[in-house]
This record gives structure tokens, sequence and C-alpha cells, in this order.
RNA sequence: GUCCCCAUCGUCUAGUCGGCCUAGGACACCGCCCUUUCAAGGCGAUAACACGGGUUCGAAUCCCGUUGGGGACGCCA
């Protein structure tokens, strides 16, 4: 039996370091048996599901080197390779579970299931989920409420049994109770399935025969070993990845550590380096080995060499990791590196044309627009002094940063001066602030000078990740200075 | 709160059916060497089997409990 596995995103957001690493196992455990990695993704959710997200979630599989056999942009025998245009497919097969029995029409609403879940919460109840209120009506009834119109959703039916026992290839076997395991909506309101339909529906009509994913998933396993058996399909094997973790070992997340790969790629960080400091979060080689490439990892990869411990996600030796693969670059390959980002044309060719009215000599553009080419810049004690407006306090201001990166820059996916401009205005009235005190701030903040080309130009040329870097590196400067 | 998962140096881990472990490697830290500087590189030091019970001639390795950490409990994935 051929191995096919797959990565399957949903494009919500930045790439996520995260995908980056389950992609990366998945990936080695296909190649290594001669099989198909394939790309999914898994665009369901209608609010949330961007186009731009999808694409630099592309870009971002690509500059790692885990390119896909079948996907969206690239087709393949088991197409269509995203979710939303496989809205017909995920409904037949819930009408198939209807008709056996093992779904139903649910017309509860959600005010309904969120007085549910206050009531339920407040009495401390140990059973939480779905009451199965509308498990009971008849066939007939839920019939004749679908027929006139009635706003649904489909839920699966979960077998009243004790407990239900589930495999995981790392773990042996999982025993889970029943008063755990809740219906579960498979089909929305809205006609778009939930994860749990599509996923096991996509998987099954893929070929999908090894699903590697993060441990998040571990709890919803018995709801996917349901829906298998109610559709009588065979089980892939499911091995759960352990979650990265921040350095307080809570799971990953962007307030605690940079997650976009987007982030890593314009660091200079290279994608050899970083896939293997990926691989070596919960693998490591059969002789210890700790430098090795994508095909050394593929050759040398055992499902059950995995460990299970959360590892935490070290920047420090992820920048060792690279600096070791740096130095062994060769003069030209360091070039063709740099000319590949920082000192690509593409990208000087934004650079320039904000800098060039303002310099008089070639060498005064290296010391002018120096802040396009670092990292985090330097705050010294006039830079720290002009973040703050007058009357401000530097408390304040850190506050006005970490809440304008949270509620104006992360949610933001196309990065442009007209966007940008939009977000930071916008946030003006938020914060409550006089425009040129925030916009002054976030010239300083972004970088570390009073006198700069026009703030939204310079802000979408750095990029969102710099940008981010940089917002979040002042407020914390502002909270550690005397 | 309920359920599930996990548990070796600060961090990533080796330890694969108990003895070869006075627990090995790597990052970070510290020291020394190299060196006009800084790196890099080399050498060395500090540092861990969460705790308590079993099983056994013998346990980091098996079992149970405790503690700790994490995840899930959405018409998000």
């Amino acid at each position: 039996m051929s191995i096919r596995t797959r990565i399957a995103p949903s494009p919500t957001g930045d790439p996520h370091v995260g995908t980056a690493y389950v992609a990366l196992f998945n990936y080695a455990l296909a190649k290594k048996h001669g099989g198909q990695f394939l790309l999914r993704v898994e665009d369901t959710d209608r609010q949330r599901s961007n186009p731009a997200s999808e694409r630099m979630i592309f870009e971002a599989l690509r500059w790692l080197g885990l390119q896909w056999d079948e996907g969206p942009d690239v087709g393949g025998p088991c197409g269509p390779y995203r979710q939303s245009e496989r809205s017909e497919i995920y409904r037949h097969h819930a009408e198939m579970l209807i008709a056996s029995g093992n779904a139903y029409p649910c017309f509860c609403t959600a005010e309904r299931l969120t007085h549910l879940r206050e009531e339920q919460k407040a009495a401390k109840a140990t059973v939480m989920g779905y009451d199965g209120l509308c498990r009971t009506l008849s066939p007939a009834e839920a019939r004749r409420r679908r027929d006139a119109g009635e706003a649904h959703v489909i839920r699966l039916a979960m077998p009243e049994t004790e407990s239900m026992t589930v495999q995981d290839l790392l773990r042996g076997e999982l025993r889970f109770e029943r008063p755990q395991m809740d219906d579960q909506v498979l089909l929305k309101s809205d006609g778009f399935p939930t994860y749990h339909l599509a996923n096991v529906v996509d998987d099954h009509l893929m070929g999908i025969s090894h699903v590697l994913r993060a441990e998040e998933w571990l709890s919803s396993l018995p709801k996917h070993f349901q829906l298998y058996r109610a559709f009588g399909w065979e089980l892939p094997v499911f091995c759960h990845l352990p979650l990265l973790r921040n350095a307080d070992r809570s799971k990953i997340s962007k307030r605690k550590n940079p997650v976009s790969v987007m982030h890593y790629r314009r660091a200079g960080f290279l994608p050899e380096a970083m896939l293997n400091f990926l691989a070596l979060m919960s693998f490591s080689m059969p002789n210890e080995q700790e430098e090795f490439s994508l095909e050394e990892f593929t050759r040398a990869f055992e499902m059950t060499g995995i460990s299970l411990g959360g590892p935490v996600f070290d920047l420090e030796k992820l920048t060792w990791l690279n600096g070791r693969y740096l130095r062994r670059l060769t003069t030209e390959q360091m070039i063709d590196r740099l000319q590949q980002h920082l000192l690509s044309p593409a990208y000087l060719g934004e650079v320039i044309p904000l800098c060039r009215e303002r310099i008089d000599t070639l060498e005064a553009f290296f010391d002018y627009a120096s802040f396009f080419f670092v990292g985090e810049v330097k705050y010294d004690p006039t830079a720290l002094a002009g973040l703050i407006p007058k009357g401000r306090t530097s408390v304040e201001v850190a506050g006005v940063l970490q809440a304008m990166l949270e509620q104006a820059i992360d949610p933001l996916l196309e990065w442009n001066a007209a966007t940008v401009e939009t977000a930071i205005k916008e946030h003006v009235a938020v914060c409550g602030w006089a425009p040129k005190e925030l916009f002054m701030t976030v010239r300083f903040a972004a970088t570390g000078r009073a006198a700069t080309p026009p703030l939204f130009e310079t802000l979408a040329v750095l990029g969102k990740e710099v940008c981010r870097r940089r917002l979040r590196a002042a407020a914390e400067a502002l909270r550690t200075q005397k």
C-alpha cells in the first residue's frame, strides 16, 4: 500500500512554524517510502479564511523546500484540494450519515447553545457540550422542519456506549469516557462542513494512509474514529505530534514567540537550518547527529523515534544552528542568498524611491537607510524619549503599542501603505491619542529615528514581520527602562 | 471543573524488550587555548533521571499513586 500523507493548513493568518513542523514530518514519512505528500487547504471557515494567507502559506512551505505532490495549485487525481470547493461532497456525506442514523439535524439556536454552555459552566457541570436535545426528534419531525427551511446544523450521533478505545501510533490505546464525547457539529448552518467532517471525508477520499497532526487533535480522536466507523471506512494510522511550546511551556503563541515562517525568512534564517531545527524538536537521529539535510532526515525518519515531551522552541539554538549553516556557505553562495532577500533588486527597488530625495551621496544611503536592512533597531535615550509623546508615560505608550499590535497589526493580511494607513488611523480613534502622537511613536518604534521617509510607505516596505518585531521591542524597551 | 496526553541537565535530547549509566551528546552559561580585536574553532567545568510506593538479585528504564506541566471541552481549525 502506498503511503500518502498531507498537511492541511487553515488559511486564516500568517504561515505558522507549527504548520511547517507538522508538514516536515508528513513530508519525510511520505518521501521515505516513495509515497505522496499532499497539501489541502482547509478553508471552511468563511469568516476567517483569506486568499492572502493561502498564498503566504504556499510560499512559506516552498521556501522551506517542502514541495507537495498534489495540491490546489499543482492539481492531482483527488482534487479539488481546497475544501471550499468540495461543499457538495460534504453535504452528500452528511446525508449518508443521516440516512444511516449516524447523524441528525439540530435546530438549536446559537443563543440556546451559548446559554447551555453558560449554565454548564455556572453549575460546574462535569459534562460539558451539547445535551442532545434534537437527537430525540423523530425523523419525520426533523424532515418536516428541514423541508420548511428552518435553519439547522447536522450533528454526529455519538454511540451511547460507556467508553471508546482509540489508537495513536505513539501512545497506543487510549480510552475515552462517553460523557466527554458530545454530538459534534458536522455541517454548519451555512452549509459548510466543520473540520471533523471535512477532514475525515477528505482523508478517506484522498487516500491518506497516515495522519500526522498536532497533539491538540488528540481529544477529538473519538469523534473521528466514530466517523470512520459510521462510514464503514478503514482507519488511517494516527500519530499525534507534541506541540511546540513557549519558554513557559504553554502552546507556542505569537504573544511570546515569533511564529510566522515569514519572520524567520526575513530575519535571515536559512530554510535548511530552519528545517533541521524543526526536526530536532521531538526527533533525534539514530547516531545523535545534530546537523542534517532534509534528505538525510527523510532517510532516517521513523515515527517511533518521535519524543512525546512538548519541546520548547529555543531561538538560541536555532540561531546557533543557522550560524553553522551560514558559515558553511561560500562567498558566492552568500552573495546569492543576500541577493535573494535583503539585497534583491525587488527590495532595493522599494527602498530607494523612499530614500533618494533625502541623500546627496551614494554612501549616505547606507547610513540613511540602515534601518531597512537590520533586524531590531536600537533605541538610544533620544529614541526612547521620542517614543513618548509629551505628557504620556512610558507605561501608557507600551500599552498603546501592545494594543495596536494585537488589534490593528496582527489581523492585517494584506500589507501595503494603504492598508497600514487605514489600520493605524483606525487605531488613533481606539487609543484616543492625537494622530501625530501615535504616528511619531510608531515612527520611532519602527525605525529608531525621528526623521524617516513617509511613515506608511516606510512601514509597508519594512513589512509586517519587521514592524511587529520592532513595535514589540519598543514596548518591551519602555517597560524595562528605569 | 471534567476528560485526555506528557514527565532525564535552564533548553533540545540519548537511554530502544531492567544490569554495559559513578546517566551520554548539543545549545546556553563559565573557564582555558588560539588570536592585534571580535567572532569562529578547540579543550574543559557546572548541571538532570519530579516525588512516594511496589515488582526484581538489580530500575532512569516495568506497575500503581501523588505532584507538576500541557491540551481539549465552538455552527475555529
